[in-house]
DNA sequence: GATGCGTGGAA
DNA sequence: TTTCCAAGCAT
């Protein structure tokens, strides 16, 4: 019985459907490095780092971080540190700080086997529903379902879904469940998120290709392009911020560790903060080392602002070159406080828009 | 169940 | 330039 009127989904053939999405991605799947093998522990690295971030952005961080930890053991024996190093400029690092801690648990509980239940990898911190389903289905073959952007949006113009996708989650991986073909899950889930990433795209979808085409609700409507419908958005506030580089008589610079499990938790950054209502940039950066650090200082020319977009908010880092004048820093607001030289920075692991300051930092170095 | 969590590409 | 949103998860 491949077309019921008791799925809620009358008219969908999904033998058909699995058929033409399987023969289409026999002919146009993506060369990927982690499709090569199936090793969980690649295929698991690989998947954490596409949780919300692009192929092309994750596959050279892919394979330095295989270089680095070749294995869970080697992930597991790693400071944390080195573990952030790695992934500096990748973004939400609690997915690094996770998979860490993952690995010492299967080291600790699984002897240091990848689980292949679905409960056990469920329990994984870092891996929900969509990254359980891709590494059971991608390393073990096995009939666990995936909803990712790619699978969302295909899936909305297949039912021509009325409302945005996070409004019919249940009904959404309803469907996903019930066409992923038992037989074979493992090239199912892989060629439905090609099948988004290279035809069904957000942008202009090359409905001409699509092996979905004659079954597709959006198409036959008319409507693709202005589905999946858009979620609502909140506008997103600026801040302006004060920073320090504030060097010592050594020509030391100061930097802290930032607290961790919070934003950009446990990565190294030059001091500063908020910019109040009718505070000059000058003022706002003494009183912030003040308070978070609890040293004096004077601050100097201005080196550099770097305008950052995070998810939640923009800001503008106005940066200025300080001299420490005196006190012992305290770690106030932070987790840890160093003294490092210009050429040690490079070891700390830095947020991307504290890259640029340092980018700065060594053109200044070289004129003066 | 709403919100916090990075960065970069595309339009 | 601005806006949207990518192989989502945790709290």
């Amino acid at each position: 019985m491949a077309c019921s009127e008791t799925t809620g989904w009358p008219g969908l053939d999904i033998v058909e459907l699995r058929q033409l999405l399987l023969s289409w991605y026999q002919k146009h799947h993506r060369d990927l490095p982690w499709r090569n093998q199936r090793n969980p522990y690649y295929i698991w690295v690989s998947e954490v780092m596409l949780q919300q971030t692009q192929v092309a952005t994750v596959i050279p961080y892919f394979h330095r971080w295989l270089e680095r930890f070749p294995t869970i053991d080697d992930l597991a024996q790693a400071e944390l540190q080195p573990v952030l190093k790695a992934w500096e400029g990748l973004g939400y690092y609690a997915r690094a700080r996770n998979l860490h801690k993952a690995a010492k648990l299967i080291i600790k509980n699984y002897n240091g086997f990848f689980p292949n239940s679905l409960a056990e990898v469920l329990s994984l911190p870092g891996i929900g529903r969509t990254t359980a389903g891709g590494i059971l289905s991608a390393a073990f073959n096995q009939p666990v379902s995936i909803l990712d952007g790619n699978v969302k949006r295909v899936l909305s113009r297949l039912i021509a879904l009325s409302v945005p996708p996070s409004q019919a989650l249940p009904q959404l991986w309803a469907l996903s469940d019930h066409i992923l073909d038992p037989d074979n899950p493992r090239d199912f889930n892989q060629a439905l998120m090609d099948l988004g990433a290279t035809v069904c795209t957000r942008a202009n979808p090359k409905c001409d290709q699509c092996p979905w085409q004659g079954y597709c609700q959006a198409y036959n409507k008319g409507i693709q392009s202005r589905l999946p419908m858009r979620e609502e958005s909140t506008p997103i506030p600026h801040k302006r911020i004060g920073v320090a580089v504030i060097y010592n008589h050594q020509e030391e610079i100061l930097i802290d560790r930032r607290p961790t499990d919070k934003l950009l938790g446990g990565l190294w950054e030059f001091p500063g903060g908020k910019i109040e209502a009718d505070e000059t940039v000058s003022d706002c950066i003494k009183r912030e080392i003040l308070e978070e650090l609890a040293i004096e200082i004077e601050v100097g020319e201005h080196i550099i602002t770097v305008d950052h977009a995070y998810t939640h908010f923009r800001v503008s880092l106005f940066v200025h070159a300080c001299r420490y004048l005196g006190g012992e820093p305290q770690p106030i607001g932070c987790e840890e406080i160093r003294w490092v030289k210009l050429d040690e920075l490079d070891q700390f692991p830095f947020p991307k828009a504290n890259i640029k300051i340092i980018e700065a930092l060594k053109e200044r170095h070289k004129k003066t």
